[in-house]
DNA sequence: TATATTTATTGATAAATATCAATGCAGCAG
DNA sequence: CTGCTGCATTGATATTTATCAATAAATATA
């Protein structure tokens, strides 16, 4: 039996890392409560101001966690992999997802009934830890993002997409960004002829190489220095 | 005794909402682990960047929470006032302050150590919950800002600004900011210059009166439809 | 394979926004 | 009162960024 084929939550080695502090009982508890679910690229798994009924946990593939604006102007806030907790802030709140979530690649997903988290919440001590610790985390994310996107310029922003790209997602100085130009537009927060436009300047330079479908990152310094000077 | 006087956690009537579901003994802990300090206006509270020992919270006095960023460019993010808990996301993080924060007047307010906040934390469910829905009413309003910040223009912002003011920070139509515009302009992420003039067409279009050292909101729907639509 | 359709790129232009410089205005120290 | 000093305002200008339009490339579809 491959890894791909477990599907029970008591043996299940993808999820979240925080469940590892969960008993046997509560892993249970978990399995009980799942419903999993495939999708194929594109597709919507959680939509911005629907009830947050659920919190999503990817078991295979990647997915876009972006802002709907009006217009259809989207700020994409991160990119989601296998091993974390995709819930928003609006479970503790007004009880609607803060923001919507699609697939770019196929991707397995199980969701979890939001009353079920917060029950473990209660329960295990560990585990409230571990939900208030992702949560920190994303919160931590924003306000770095909210940085980037009032003080620095277009240029800094691109680079540190690229770097995010590079460092967080895909873990490799060349790689296929899965994205189009519209939706890393969407990351940096500007117009795609912007950032393309950013992206051939980077390429005359030398510091990145896009010519093939990949984009290579050939002076990681030098695009962190842009990055980090805005 | 008046209620200023009273300086114990026990009896406090002052502070953070969810201190209420403590118990006598917990809030006994609380009252051994306490630091009290008054700062006048302009004062630094907590510093971005340095160790996060302690959570602040406010028992007179409001401060502003911002954001440094390079060369002197702040990005306020709120306003606090009495009855939160102010703490970044750092504690569960990289514990650091994840922003600094200064007092806009005389400000009374009581220092927290983390570790003591922590262990509530982990003892008390009810406790634990308060503090997860204050970090995800952070988190979701940071949310909103990225939002705003990178979808609005200005007449946007502005007006977004004017209407927080007005509701959540003074529950009032007219009001003195207590802030200079340097300050209105770090909360709405913009030249001083350009909130100044955006001011002026909102009071030449009668949205406004800022003839006296007061904001007096005219047309608040207007105004609001203005923040809307970006 | 040929054709349609989306996506990417490029250039020209317009709009949004910041910066710079000058001036006005208030509170405050002498 | 007089002159500082910091903040506020205003105008002129430069910079940044978005939009529009045209074309090219890639991808999907028949």
């Amino acid at each position: 039996m491959t890894k791909e084929n477990i599907c029970n939550c008591v043996d299940c080695e993808e999820g979240w890392l925080n469940f590892k502090v969960l008993s046997r009982d509560e892993l249970e508890i978990l399995e009980e409560n799942r419903y999993e679910a495939d999708f194929r690229a594109g597709e919507t798994i959680l939509k911005q101001s629907s009830p947050a009924s659920n919190a999503v946990f990817l078991r295979s593939g990647m997915a876009k966690i972006y802002l709907e604006g009006q217009g259809s102007k989207n700020l994409i806030v991160s990119i989601a992999k296998p091993g974390i907790m995709i819930v928003g802030p609006g479970i503790y709140t007004d009880n609607r997802h803060s923001f919507s979530v699609s697939s770019i690649n196929s991707v397995k997903a199980c969701f979890i009934r939001i009353e079920v988290i917060k029950k473990l919440f209660g329960q295990n001590r560990k585990f409230a830890e571990g939900v208030i610790r992702e949560m920190s985390r994303m919160s931590h994310w924003y306000l770095d993002k909210l940085m980037s996107m009032t003080q620095k310029k277009m240029p800094g922003r691109v680079a540190e997409v690229l770097l995010y790209l590079s460092g967080e997602v895909y873990g490799a100085g060349e790689f296929n960004p899965l994205l189009t130009r519209q939706e890393l537009a969407d990351m940096a927060g500007m117009a795609k002829e912007s950032f393309v436009r950013i992206l051939k300047e980077f390429s005359d330079e030398g510091i990145i190489c896009s010519d093939c479908p990949d984009i290579k990152i050939m002076q990681k310094e030098k695009l962190q220095m842009i990055s980090d000077n805005g």
